[in-house]
DNA sequence: TATTGTTATACTCTATAACTATA
DNA sequence: TATAGTTATAGAGTATAACAATA
């Protein structure tokens, strides 16, 4: 099931020395798998203080940055399933970090808004994500981050 | 969607017409993660005659190309928790696509294998990844699909 | 002692159906 | 009837401790 072109490869030993990846090598979903997961474990240890994983990160970013927004909204935004928000928000209430306040206007829904506390904690995570990107940007090279974005904007909005 | 009945539309309250963002739209982590769910996505339509998902797909391809390794020699390779790796394995061996062989050398370790079966839906996975794999290369654009790789395995092979 | 495969376990993330209260 | 928030639940994915067999 090997077939690589224009390489000469070395007859095979009996048992690679170290096992390889073959057609993952260029495996798109693999490698965006792969780098996922390095990243958030980055993520994670540089906002291991505040206890923010970042989806939590990615929802306080949301509210700060839309106050008043009901849960749908932010769930539609960040690709969230609403049964699953309700956890989420529950934690960040607990922790004084957010307020759910029922709305004047549809008191089906939920108007979400970032306490005093919560807004010093994402200042500060917002901090620490700038030093996690600029990281993240070194390995990349000159370019490549800005790079990177486009195309994983095209990938993400694709429908 | 319009609403033509005797009162108009309700305009947009205090919050913005639509949520936004904001930082996020340049987060590398959170562009990744949607990213990676939405090629994951697509692969799991493209594959779904096989039932195969992709860390499944990764395990024949990681087999495959390296006849004979050990689980440990796979977890390694893809990143694989040992534990975690019992269960998929038992699966495909349970669906006849690989097997274990008690290794000869050290009896400890077990050498996998792919079937004759494994190798035929390998085949047939890889012509549909490909596509799957064109479908994302179209989406990027020219040259688009080679620096992701080149940018995702720096990121992905980072320490 | 160290390693391989394994069991047990737990926590996170994601997904769906169905309820309630409002609209 | 439809929508927002919620509950319950289930399935993946991932992580660690510990044990038996083997080295």
């Amino acid at each position: 099931m090997s077939a690589d072109r224009s390489s000469v490869r070395k007859p095979a030993a009996a048992a690679p020395a170290t096992a390889e990846l073959g057609l993952l090598r260029d495996d798109l979903g693999y490698l965006l798998r792969r780098a996922q997961l390095a990243v958030f474990a980055d993520f994670g240890e540089k906002l291991a203080e505040l206890q923010l994983r970042p989806g939590q990160f990615a929802v306080l970013i949301a509210i700060d940055h839309n106050p008043g927004v009901t849960q749908s909204d932010v769930c539609q935004l960040l690709g969230i399933q609403r049964p699953n928000f309700v956890a989420v928000i529950d934690d960040l209430e607990a922790r004084g970090l957010a307020r759910r306040t029922s709305s004047a206007a549809d008191r089906r829904s939920n108007s979400l808004l970032l306490t005093a506390a919560g807004k010093r904690l994402l200042q500060r995570a917002v901090d620490l994500q700038r030093e996690h990107e600029s990281r993240l940007a070194r390995r990349l090279g000159p370019g490549g981050r800005q790079t990177l974005l486009e195309l994983l904007s095209r990938l993400a909005n694709a429908e």
